[in-house]
DNA sequence: ACCTATTGATAAGC
DNA sequence: TGCTTATCAATAGGT
């Protein structure tokens, strides 16, 4: 739609993939609200422009959307392991161990056996060459796949955490809110009997709370992972 | 677009919000796949329809446009938070892929300098065996460094998401405890205008609660935190 | 950023 | 759900 049909490819020319892009973002994202709003659909859309700028829309919060979509999906194969993650990384592990094995194997084979069929010096010096490059390759795609699973984690924990905040200020908000209908409830009723129940109950869960919050405050993560409990 | 205008507000009548939804889900579905084309942009779309079906798109892989969301939005109050511990580890694996790759520069250094220098074959080879011998061992303890590291971060997150839980139980009785001084209060008072208010507060909080409650469940936290081996 | 000719999306109806 | 068509909305190309 415009002055005239074009194929749906990437656009070369880099300063009209950029004005596109920003009509197009502009159309998609007012769509996205379109539906929603019509269809009492939840919606959440994330795009990243060419250049990493990050650009998002949700109906309702994009967490609560990925949650959802997470909850889904979850459900909707829970033919698989709910230990995913961790297993895939373990059969990987398991995969490159293979591998490795596999060449020393190769390796063990070559040298030993076909020695005996006369490789030349030449040709067993390209042979070491190529089973080190080989080996290399694995080491370094090794090591980025760890690298990989622990920014994974971090960021993973960050985000609980960032959770566990927000619930903590829920919390605070919550006590705040109940001391302030107890006191009307109690001064404005004329049975004081148990009202005195809810207020001891209050006061356990106080002193709980306290505890629960001044957690997060002070379990920073450079802190030795060492569990204090 | 379309044989009338029609104003953007829920349709009421199920059947046409239906059949708009499914129009509507697959032009807009069909608009993000031709941005992510033309523009050469990373998109992701997360669709539920009224009756909770998923629906979904991902110019990429969904995981990996969530993946780079949070990370955008980590990034994004980060600012707050520069001695990040991913940008520690980063740093720690660079340190060693260079300490690694200084062993390997010493190596041919000393294989391709120090030959000239008239070692002789044993001696060269008995080099090249130490080198061999302690690159075994830097590699060993890097990697148990890292492993180390992913248990420690897999078994943080695990603790910090049980604190979750009962930060999350808590918020839910604290709640309950809410609604029932509110009852008392409104029932014992004569002033309706004030508790009205404080209901209000506290059926918006009440559902940000459900969706934070929601959460932990589906999350697969309850994976096994133990790495394997 | 703004302007239109033109295409594309879709509301209504079957 | 799918097809058709009149209409409206998005946007390509230009300024």
């Amino acid at each position: 739609m415009g002055r005239g049909k074009i194929v749906i490819q990437r656009i070369d020319d880099s300063t009209s993939r950029q004005v596109t892009f920003s009509k197009r973002r502009k159309g998609l994202i007012k769509k996205a609200k379109e539906l929603a709003i019509l269809c009492d659909a939840e919606v959440g859309l994330i795009i990243f422009s060419s250049t990493g700028k990050l650009y998002d829309f949700a109906s309702s919060s994009m967490k609560s959307v990925i949650d959802r979509y997470n909850k889904s999906k979850i459900e909707q194969q829970q033919l698989l392991n709910p230990a995913s993650e961790v297993k895939f990384w373990q059969r990987e592990a398991a995969v490159l161990r293979q591998e490795l094995h596999a060449l020393q194997e190769n390796h063990r084979r070559q040298i030993m056996g076909e020695q005996l069929n006369g490789l030349s010096v030449n040709e067993l010096n390209s042979l070491e060459n190529q089973l080190e490059i080989s080996l290399r390759g694995i080491r370094t795609k090794k090591e980025r796949m760890m690298t990989h699973e622990i920014q994974e984690l971090s960021q993973k924990r960050q985000l609980i955490h960032q959770e566990n905040l927000e619930l903590s200020r829920k919390v605070q908000r919550f006590h705040q809110e109940n001391v302030e209908l107890y006191k009307k409830a109690y001064t404005a009723s004329a049975n004081g009997v148990i009202h005195r129940e809810l207020a001891a109950a209050d006061d356990e869960s106080n002193t709980q709370i306290r505890l629960q919050l001044s957690q997060p405050e002070h379990s920073d993560y450079e802190t030795p992972p060492r569990a204090s409990q």
